[in-house]
DNA sequence: TTTATTTCGGATATTTTTATCCTATTTATT
DNA sequence: AATAAATAGGATAAAAATATCCGAAATAAA
């Protein structure tokens, strides 16, 4: 469904937004620890979720990544999704054609459009928050 | 969402059902420039799907790839899918845990989980024999 | 100013997916 | 029996995704 880099990518901004509630920078390896995912290969996707403004990075000393308080309801899962993946996995065609066209079809384009759809929608009301707090309070988890 | 190779073993499946109604069978290379697709690849596809008894293959002259006509209506898009992706699509976990767990939910468990059961109904609903009349009546396309 | 810490970013390595090529084998026809 | 036409399948090749490594740049603290 999504790539290994977006999979890291949602769950790595999820550990970064819980500890930006308590005002916690945290660094790679916690995060890549926290998530169960490569350090290093982390480190590039959380370079690129900056360069979307998405998650904000501190340089130098007592520096790391976070997430802004304010902007973690405003954050909603496509926004990542796009950063990493594009927007295929909702826009493309489910045989590959060129585009997804309605007067065009592929043969399973109009069993796949609703549930395309719904995927959608799915990632552009789900925000970070939501996510983070579910973490929090244990009612679901980011590894194992 | 799905492979390139289930891609074209979907795609290649319609066409093998559509030529079966007539009584035909169809090489690799008719079948890859009908569906536009790699040839040597497809072929390998092709061989996948015989071995899952999806697909029939003739060797020798006059043989060609078919379908049993009385199987078109039985075969599903899930068959296909399972034959060459495997059933991660619709039974594993949206972000890479290492199984779906009720009891021991990823962040999206919830939300993805209806999502990809209405998937899985989907793939388990949809036979070779409807998408192949689509494409025979000219409703949908296989190719551009 | 020096030092320690931390992200940035380019280079490289590994693995998986996608794709190609060539020979062997099978089979219908002549 | 010989020939031509097909699929089968092993060996590679190329491309993309995943992963690692290391020096450069930035920053806070001493
Ligand atoms: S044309 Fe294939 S999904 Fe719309
Ligand atoms: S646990 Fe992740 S989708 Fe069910």
């Amino acid at each position: 469904m999504f790539s290994k880099a977006c999979e890291y990518g949602i769950k790595a901004s999820i550990f970064i937004a819980i500890n930006s509630f308590e005002g916690k920078r945290v660094s790679p390896k916690e995060i890549a620890k926290e998530i169960d995912s490569p350090q290093a290969f982390t480190a590039k996707i959380l370079q690129a979720l900056v360069k979307h403004n998405i998650v904000n990075s501190v340089k130098g000393a007592y520096g790391g990544f976070e997430i802004d308080k304010d902007k973690t309801a405003a954050i909603k899962l496509h926004h990542i999704v796009n950063a990493i993946d594009g927007d295929s996995i909702y826009n493309g065609c489910g045989l590959g054609l060129h585009e997804c066209n309605e007067a065009h079809p592929c043969p399973v384009h109009d069993k796949f459009k609703s549930i395309r759809d719904e995927l959608k929608f799915m990632l552009e009301n789900t925000s970070l928050q939501e996510l983070a707090l579910n973490i929090k309070s244990g009612i679901s988890f980011l590894k194992v």
